[in-house]
DNA sequence: GATAGTGGATAGTGTTGGTATCCATAGTGG
DNA sequence: CCACTATGGATACCAACACTATCCACTATC
């Protein structure tokens, strides 16, 4: 196919099409002739990943370049891929230099929590800005929080694995890791809200109250 | 206390206080001159609080603006209040259009977990968007882990609601139910994270690999 | 052979989140 | 009192980002 229906298949116009072909985010075409190229729909999948990465994931156009660089690397195997991929999906700004306090609280959470877990690891280091950025905001989290959050954590990340392991055993295994792990933070953030409407409702509402708001 | 005692005990430089009191985000001070203000703990804390919704949680300027407003208005009770606050906090971009079916199963997903919910808020129509966004990207999301997530959502959202509620009966009690639930967010996020490193290694490395992994 | 479309390069745009500069005025050490 | 620094406030400027527009020589197609 040519870029005109590459464009109308994916619904990215044309322009933003020549503009990723730019940044490297999406190979260029099999080339035809001088001004012509021919794609297939290996582009139209890697075209649809990167719009999801970008809008519904958040990430920025630098980061997919490298987390797609990452995934198309042949040599190292899938587990310890994966492992290179998911430290550079972005967690938290770098505005805020967490305390050696806070980076010690990270560090003591896990392990008194027994997570396996690699010292350098951005997550830990992002574990420690957000401990900083509640802290500095005058609402520090408490250890018990913590470990209730964490108790969830475990339960999701068995939830994430077991669904990336279920992938079928094909090229784009990581490319569908990558989108699970991404776009899992969205929906999991999307049903937390969703969920915290129900229960505050639960606890703020009786029936009456409940009938009237859901009929507006 | 004045500007720059303002700026050295957040960390915040001039220049960016003096955005934040254009753009509404931070109060004026106290006038004491034609040219000189006083400013108090509050606006400490307010700067604080501001910093924490843009680095850590991620808000916009924009955002941050409206929320403030909301939460500073009087009138409505807490309740409510709060949740004209939640409706307004981001969750995903608006790039992506969900098809009706999109929204025909967020509407069914959460009539089936029989959670309570109102037709027009808008973490529905998030729900839809990133249920397109797996869609479009070749990875949508199966009944059965939509149904898992939600477990660990309900779970999540009940320590929420307690954080909150377990406040003190302070003026800021939305201002820390605000807090808890934006930084709540990237926290849930990098909490994640770390669990899939450790469920991960648990699955996939022995005693001695992890004990290799652990030391670099 | 006219017309529309193509790949590729280069330049321009709108938004966002700040910085920098300037000014008249206020506080402060000597 | 006087030099000097700091302040509040306004305005202008800036860098990064994610596109978008224009142009060109060329190709495909009707």
């Amino acid at each position: 196919m040519r870029i005109a229906e590459l464009s109308e298949r994916s619904g990215v116009p044309i322009p933003t099409i020549k503009y990723y072909l730019r940044e490297g985010l999406l190979p260029r075409g099999e080339a035809t002739g001088r001004n012509q190229a021919r794609y297939g729909n290996e582009h139209l999948s890697r075209l649809r990943l990167v719009r999801a990465l970008t809008t519904v994931g958040g990430l920025s156009v630098a980061t997919v370049r490298e987390v797609l660089a990452e995934v198309g690397e042949p040599g190292v195997g899938l587990h310890s891929k994966l492992g290179l991929v998911m430290r550079r999906l972005p967690l938290v700004g770098d505005d805020i230099e967490p305390r050696e306090e806070d980076r010690e609280r990270a560090r003591a959470f896990v392990t008194r929590r027994d997570w396996f877990f690699y010292p350098d690891h951005p997550a830990l280091e992002a574990l420690a800005v957000v401990l900083a950025g509640h802290r500095e905001a005058g609402h520090p989290v408490t250890e018990a929080d913590l470990d209730r959050y964490a108790e969830s954590a475990e339960q999701i990340a068995r939830v994430d694995l077991d669904r990336i392991s279920g992938l079928p055993e094909a090229e784009d295994v990581l490319e569908g890791a990558v989108i699970k792990t991404v776009l899992g933070d969205t929906l999991l953030a999307v049903l937390r809200r969703l969920a915290q409407v129900d229960e505050s409702a639960e606890r703020n509402l009786d029936e009456a109250g409940r009938r009237a708001a859901r009929e507006g």
